[in-house]
Parts: structure tokens; sequence; C-alpha cells
DNA sequence: ATCGTCACCGCAATCGTCTGCATTAATTTT
DNA sequence: AAAATTAATGCAGACGATTGCGGTGACGAT
């Protein structure tokens, strides 16, 4: 059966004083004896006594839980920032709720609603790809409710978020692979209503014109779904049906790099002789491949922590709405391995 | 501050109605008339009424929330685990809280004491590799606790596992790389405590046994981390210092593989020719890779979802404890790529 | 002998929901 | 018209813990 916890009154009977002495003695309280408080600290520790946190929960409207919604679980970069996240809700013993959203936008609504039904006492999102309005969450932004928005964020003032320097990262990127004497460098971009996406697109173009370059808009293509194979194919058609070939590639993630270098192979072009690449996020594998990939890091496990500590610290009071700057921005950093050096 | 939720007080102050004519009202519970139905739920909507979870939990002993207690997020199979069970729990209306234990015991402990005192209907657990007595867990078996440990499970006759056929997925690895003439093949094994190190490093040993080879011991070497630089060292070893050399390698993961083959690539030797390697878990990257990886495919998501499966039908009684066999496996699969066949 | 002080402790309400057992009013039966 | 039945609803206690307030007894002071 459902396992029979030691409560309150247990210890109270046992000892034949009342449950408010008990709950006081176990929290040392004043107006207890010293007696009572060992005898009852000797019997709750006895008995295996521990508080029921529902019970708590209910009294102080607190559950000392956070949720945490999030496109997908199996993704190298979001499980750097669910261990960020729970190392740090750990450390300040808080409970982590779990709801991967799988990019719909179904189950990012029905996730915050059980959430809420949970009394949580804040949550974390980055968002569904899906999510084009902010509604469910404005509302609850307007009653106070603690959210904290990471790496894919709304793009609306009151919120805060947490993201990773995308700009930066994508100009870098870009301007590492110009230095190499790439000149007609291709994007494959991500979907356009993200904001990280358009950040890796402005990134790349920003760096083009930076260098005295003139974007050629027909140079970035959408990869929506930023799997390997969508990659794979986007680029094989890039390579077949563009009159000024591409020389270079930037990917708006690692997948994608991963897809554009399986299609330049398969054209008999060579990596890095022919071709450059740079993908984005910095994913395990990226030494491993032949040749490596370069890649833009992001950190995952600190932006995870950051935008953990962010939120405690305004569940907790310790900060108010508006006294961090809203929006705080990780640096990326580009690491060049093989695939973009010639 | 904290959410102003609305309670059936609220809806039964506004209809001068009792809370327990709205609670049932809300419930379609008979006894009460059409028309008091209708009233009540058409303000609970208008008034975005949503029950009380943790209310709902004090008063029911039920949280309608399980715990996961895994060694680490960042990981291909574990991330693919985690995501079988949310998909499961999501569809059956459970919350899923999680903890990483970082391999470290006493997290272990101290994540399912917190859970428990939350009240959790029931608790998944792969341990960590520290662990090496149960005690934590079978007194929580002997009351009767829901728990179904996968992947890495306990060694005790009562306890409900959830893995993968570790032992077929070593043999078949081994008796491929046998086919395909390789004779001297060195195991990288996993730490000796965890029941799936010794199932894969069985699996190897029969499959030679079985194919008329004596097995050495020697050629058996355990590589604890498990991380790429871990086997990388340790192969660069084997290479310098055993007299009679491995001419292939299988590890217990694909970090350990991947190792393997920098390794071998550094001292000169070709991948597959000289030296065949095969993984497991098949990750992402194996497919990545030049040359591509071969290894034995685990189906993380199943194994998660029929844990998941298994671990409500207990809570919600729907099977009795021995009613299923107590270790359910899930198959393994070979899959052969370029990094195995000569 | 009466009062005040102090240490120690218990009562009861509370959080939001559910539910067994009344209670009330309306309706039907005799 | 009185009694019995039925339908609709309310009361109150429970789940486990917390906490403001009031109560009890011992003790010393007057």
């Amino acid at each position: 059966m459902r396992l029979e916890q030691i409560t309150i009154k247990d210890i109270a009977r046992e000892l034949n004083v009342s449950t408010s002495t008990v709950s006081r003695a176990l929290k040392d309280y004043p107006g207890i004896s010293d007696e009572t408080k060992r005898k009852v600290k000797e019997l709750a520790e006895k008995m295996d006594y521990r508080p029921n946190a529902i019970a708590l929960s209910l009294r102080k409207s607190r559950s000392f839980t956070i949720g945490v919604i999030i496109p997908e679980v199996v993704h190298f970069f979001f499980s750097t920032v669910i261990s960020g996240i729970e190392e740090v809700a750990f450390a300040r013993g808080y409970n982590v709720i779990l709801t991967q959203t799988n990019e719909k936008l179904v189950r990012e609504k029905s996730s915050i609603a059980t959430m809420l039904s949970n009394q949580i006492d804040g949550v974390l999102v980055s968002f569904s790809k899906e999510t084009t309005d902010f509604e469910h969450f404005s509302n609850l932004l307007a009653k106070g409710f603690p959210i904290v928005f990471f790496d894919r964020v709304p793009d609306i003032d009151n919120a805060i978020t947490v993201t990773v320097d995308d700009y930066s990262g994508a100009f870098e990127a870009t301007k590492h692979l110009l230095q190499q004497g790439y000149r007609r460098i291709a994007h494959l971009s991500g979907p356009s209503n993200l904001k990280i996406s358009q950040e890796r697109a402005r990134g790349y173009t920003d760096a083009l014109i930076h260098h005295g370059f003139t974007p050629d808009p027909g140079f970035i293509v959408e990869c929506n779904k930023g799997t390997d194979d969508e990659a794979q194919k986007i680029t094989a058609e890039i390579l077949e049906t563009f009159s000024t070939k591409p020389d270079a590639f930037f990917a708006n993630n690692d997948m994608a790099a991963v897809g554009a270098m399986l299609a330049c192979k398969a054209a008999g072009l060579r990596v890095p002789e022919d071709v450059g690449i740079v993908g984005f996020s910095n994913w395990q594998f990226c030494s491993m491949i032949d040749p490596s990939l370069s890649s833009v890091s992001q950190p995952g496990f600190n932006l995870g922590a950051k935008a953990t500590e962010i939120l405690l610290d305004l569940i907790e009071k310790k900060i108010q709405l508006g006294e961090y700057s809203n929006s705080v921005v990780l640096e990326t950093e580009l690491l060049i391995r093989k695939s973009s050096v010639r």
C-alpha cells in the first residue's frame, strides 16, 4: 500500500504532548523546554520522521518546486542546460519538475497549466518552435509570477531572459571563415520565428558587411528541423542548383553542419580545402568527426545555472523584478577545428 | 506576490452555495441539480478555476508525481530514456520530478529522501556507479513502495527491473568481430560493480568461448569513467605494453570506442583494416565519425516508456507485485558500420 | 492571601479539497 | 392530512503541518 509515513501526530501521541509542541520542538522554537525538545527530537529520529512536504506546501502556498519547460531532452545543449538547472536547484533545496514539449505549442500550454495546478514556485521556459504568441505566459508575467526564459526567449520587454550571445558567436564564426579566405559563405539558418535564429543570421550578415561584403539574401537558407538529414538534402540541392556555389557553410547548429559536410563530401568536395564549415553548439561529436568540426560553443550548464539562480532569487524575493538587467547574455566561444582551416 | 489562484471557496461564495456542492458539481456527482451543476461549471470556467493539486495530494495521499533518479542527464542514452519516461507519464497525467546523482551515492540517498517527503507515488531508478549496497531502496521495497529499476539495476530478487539485453548485444558484437576475421579482441569494460558492465563482459567472453577461443582475462581492461580521453590513454597503453597486441576493441560504450579509435589512429593503425572497433549505445555521432562506428543500439526511449508503464500500473494497482515477470529485457541491435568491416 | 511574572504548553484555525452523514424542502403515497 | 419517500444541499471532519493566542501551574513578591 501507500507508504505509511510517520507524522507529527504519531510523535505527539507517543509522547503525550500536543502536535504544536512537537512542531515547535523540532524547529527549536523558544518556549519549549530543553527536556521536551530532546525527547521529541530523539523520537523523531528513532521513528524516522520526515515532514510531509505536501502539507507544508499547502500551508505555506509554496512548493519548493520549479518547473522546466523545454523543447526536447534528447539534445546535447538542452541536456547540459538541464544539468545546470538541476544542480543549482538541488543545492538550494528545490525540486525540478520537467516537461518536454516536443516543439508543440499545445503541450507547452498544457504543461504550464498542470504545473500551476501543482503550485510550482516559478518556471524556466524555452519555447517550442511553434510558439509565436506569448499570451499563455504574458498574463502570468502580469500577475508577477516568477518566470525566467532561457535560450529561446520572447521578444517582449518585461520578460527576464538568459541567453547566450548568439549574435557575436555567429559574427565570430563568419569572420573566421572570411579570414580563412572563404568568400561565398552560405548560412543554413534555423526557424525564422526563433530569436536565436534571427540573431545568428544577423551576426552572419553583419560580419559580412563589416568586412566589406554584400550579403546575398539567397545565401541564407532555412533548415527548419535542424537535422543532419534535412541539411544534407538542402545542401545537396544548393550545390546543384545555385549558379554561384558557396565555398563555405555556417550552420545554425552542429547537426546541420554535419549534414552539410556529408553533402559536400558526397559532391566530391573536400573539407576544408574546397569548402569550409562551422557549426553551432559544440556538441560532443564535434571533436570526433573527420574533419573535426569548428563550432561555436554555448555555455549550456552555466546558462541553466544562471537562469535558475535568477529564478530562485526572484522567488525568494532576494531581488525584485527589474533589479537585474532584464536580459543576461552569456558569452559564446568559437572553437576552431579542422573543418574551417585551410 | 504569489499567484492568487481561484479556489472552490470563491466559486461557492459567489454562488451562495457550499464548497461541497461546488466540489460535487464539478465532478458530476449525483444528487446535484443540473441547474446548479451548470452554474458552477460556467463560473468555474469563467473564473479560470484550476484545482489545487497540492490540496488534492494531501487529501488523497497521492501526488500524481513520479520521481526519476538518474546518474547524469548529459548522456545520450539517458536522455532518450528520460524522453520515453516523460512521454508516458505525461500521457497518463503524471508529473516527473527529475534528479541526477552525478554518480554520487549521497545524492542518490538525499534525492530519494526529498522525493519521499514530497509524497511521490513511485520512483524510477538507475544506480550511480558508487552504489554497491541497496539498503536505501530495500526497505522501501519491503514496505511495498512502487519502484522500478532500469538499466543499472540491483541484483536482488524481488526488484522489478527493465533492462536492455546487454549480454546478447555484447555477444553479437563480439561474434561479428570474429566473423570479420579479428582474432585478438580486447574488451574495454565498464565499472565492474555495475551489472550492465558484467553482462557485457559476459557476452563478450561467452562469444569467444562459443566460437572456440579461449578468453584472456588480461584482454578485459576496465575503463571506469567511460570518457573518450580515458579510453584513449588506456588504449595507447595497451598498444604499447601488451606483448600480443589486440586487433580489435569491443568497448563498453561509444565514447570509449571513439577513444580507442583515436588511440589506434595515433599509433598509425588503420581502422578497420588493422583494427576493428565496436561500441555500445549507438550515440548519434556514430554515423558521423570517420570511419563510422559500429555499435550496439539500445532502445532508450522504449526502455523509459516501458519502465514508466510498469511503474504506473503498479501505482494504480492495475498489476500486483510479481504479476509481471520481475525483469523485462528489451532487445538490442547490432548496427554494423565501417569501423568493424574489412 | 493575593497578584504578577514567567516558562511551558495546548487549542483551534488555517491552507484547498473531498465525503460520510445529516438536514431541509419538495413531492408522492396512503 | 399525515406520513413516507426523494432530491438537493450543507455541516463538519479529515489530510499534515504551522502559529497566534490563550491557558495552566509554579514561584516569588507584596
